[in-house]
DNA sequence: CGCATATTCAACCGAATGGTTGACGATCCC
DNA sequence: GGGATCGTCAACCATTCGGTTGAATATGCG
């Protein structure tokens, strides 16, 4: 019933949680690790990291007593989705790209 | 203080302003005709138009006793290029497109 | 076995969220 | 002026959120 796009921007919306990912998107960590650079409990960050999972966000997979955290970029990707079909605004990684696009079209247009 | 992407991912996190974003996306509209096809009190309304005018999703004016409701693309933008910024993955909106500028770049390639 | 490490569970707390209702302040129009 | 319309404010309510602490559950290791 619920949107997965309310987990996902909901999850997104702390700043812990993004910062979080952006490690995540350095390397794969154990929970420990994950919670190390943070000045809160590590029951805390074992909180935010279950919210990253139920948003999809990240997969979790427990190797012995370890349980490692990994980017699932599916979720983002949904969310990216929806603002972009959404937007009208130009995508945005491609101020460079599509200038060169553009100069592309520009020169094929006549033919 | 707060990072303003809080506000931004916290105001997309509820289905009901997505909604309403969806529908400014047709066109600007008073607050009255924003709450009119939800179930749910004008003042809730107001109250999500608030969080979103306050989150730079939207931009409100008032004119005579009719306060308009505009998108704002900015933060919406600001939101998509943390995402990209951040991403590993495609960017979303150009399946096609990018197909096509890997075709223009293959072609150029060999010159 | 027995201890240290890794992680979660459970109960609790204060603050924020999403909603309600009713009163209020502006504004338009006759 | 006075009634209808537009919108917010204020108080309230239940629920969720982000955090704490302390106990519990695995698991690895000597």
């Amino acid at each position: 019933m619920t949107d997965p796009l309310d987990l996902v921007f909901s999850a997104l919306s702390d700043p812990t949680r993004r910062a979080i990912l952006a490690m995540l998107l350095e390397d794969d960590m154990a929970v420990t690790d994950v919670a190390d650079p943070f000045a809160m409990s590590l029951a805390a960050i074992s909180k935010h990291l279950t919210l990253l999972a139920e948003a999809g966000l990240i997969a979790q997979e427990k190797r012995g007593r370890v349980k490692w955290c990994k980017l699932e970029p599916d979720a983002m990707r949904m969310a990216s989705v929806w603002m972009q079909g959404f937007g009208q605004f130009d995508p945005v990684d491609l101020d460079g790209l599509e200038r060169f696009l553009a100069q592309e079209l520009a020169a094929e247009d006549p033919v």
